[in-house]
DNA sequence: CGCTGAGTTGAAATAGCTCAACTCCTGTGG
DNA sequence: CCACAGGAGTTGAGCTATTTCAACTCAGCG
């Protein structure tokens, strides 16, 4: 199910620029894992403690209602660390989107409490809690045009934006259905904001249009 | 504006037992600051740093939009810590719901970095992301029960509760109308399931039922 | 005792959901 | 290299939960 990889698909153009605090490269680990896509990275409930940092590829972290309802709570990129929990076991499933390259650590001890560490526990807090404005408050349309800027931003602000996740994921994460994630992107193609070069590659015509979407 | 106090309404039974870490008594100074219901106690933007423990009443912590919708992302109530920002500046405002008594600290700097602050930024983390799934997957009914059964654990899990805030207040936590919040609290008080004893304090009739109705 | 803000209830409007049909890739095997 | 199968995405039509707008009640307070 592993291997030792050096090149894929989908890498990200800009590692270290996102969400969670790249850290200094000496404290991970040189070998790197390689995931297919939807490989179970962590399971609500395992032990918690391993760290990842994503070499290329995307994550999403996810929690799941009884009758199957999901709500993705983040999504990771090229260069990001994930893994952080407040308890001994996690709280969320873990699982690639594609197919990803992966650093693993072992904190030894969260008590040992590295500065970086710290402060990218609570950028997560901090990102979380403004999704949940997102979720929360704003319209489906909104809530795309906060995605897709979000993650040319984390893809280095290209007007390309590579969407390493299906529909399903987006609707996941957005709080609604596939069919209102397509709905309201062919409505922003349609307007000239957006061109769909292929179903994982968009392309943002203009920019500050979809700017405005997000209030 | 701020005053010292001993006692006021509002007090929470059960100290302690909630969301984000209590810390050891002697780092925190004796001095309580007594604030009026509805008052600022920081702002978005404001220079971060100072971490806030409750030691009667209740905050709401909350972003808006340009057009005012406002997303409360959490409530503190008596024996919680909050103030945590991944930042130099304040992502977030933070607002009394009732009168309310405060311990102010000032923690020099966040990379001293004691375990009790991870701990309690990790937990700040997952709450925010739990309450993620409630806002984005769950009806209004099923945001309602879970929202009072968090409140009732806080609350030392007496089936009395009370309400520290406005329907307002609820609504933009849960991400919903005052008028859903009110019709679906009905809802409940007509299926036998609460009894409402007045608008800010709630019985829980059959909480099993209630339980039920969260999944 | 009446005023005011909070909460409740009703009726109509609507955004997003559900169900269903259809298209379009993509990748696999002949 | 092509054909075809299956999954992913799109589009349509009708439905429903929630919102919006509005009227009304109630509780607390000067």
């Amino acid at each position: 199910m592993y291997a030792t990889a050096q090149s894929s698909t989908h890498r990200s153009a800009n590692p270290g620029l996102a969400g969670l605090a790249s850290r200094p490269a000496q404290s991970w680990p040189r070998r790197i894992e390689l995931l297919a896509a939807d490989t179970e990275i962590y399971a609500q409930g395992e032990r918690s403690g391993t760290l990842y940092h994503i070499e290329f590829g995307a994550v999403r972290v996810y929690r799941l209602l009884a009758d199957g309802r999901r709500q993705v709570v983040a999504f990771h990129l090229a260069g990001e660390t994930f893994g952080f929990e407040a308890d001994r076991s996690r709280s969320f499933f873990a699982e690639t989107t594609v197919e990803t390259g992966l650093r693993m650590m072992e904190p030894g001890d969260y008590d040992q409490c590295a500065p970086e560490l710290m402060a990218a526990a609570l950028r997560g807090m901090v990102r979380a809690q403004e999704h949940l404005l997102v979720v929360g408050r704003q319209s489906a349309v909104e809530k795309l045009a906060v995605f897709l800027l979000d993650l040319a931003k984390r893809q280095g602000d290209n007007d390309q934006i590579d969407l390493p996740m299906t529909r399903n994921d987006i609707g996941d994460y957005l709080g609604m259905t596939i069919e209102t994630v397509s709905r309201n992107l062919s409505r922003l193609r349609d307007d000239g904001i957006l061109r769909l070069r292929s179903s994982r590659c968009i392309e943002v015509l203009q920019p500050e249009r979809l700017r405005k979407l997000c209030q």
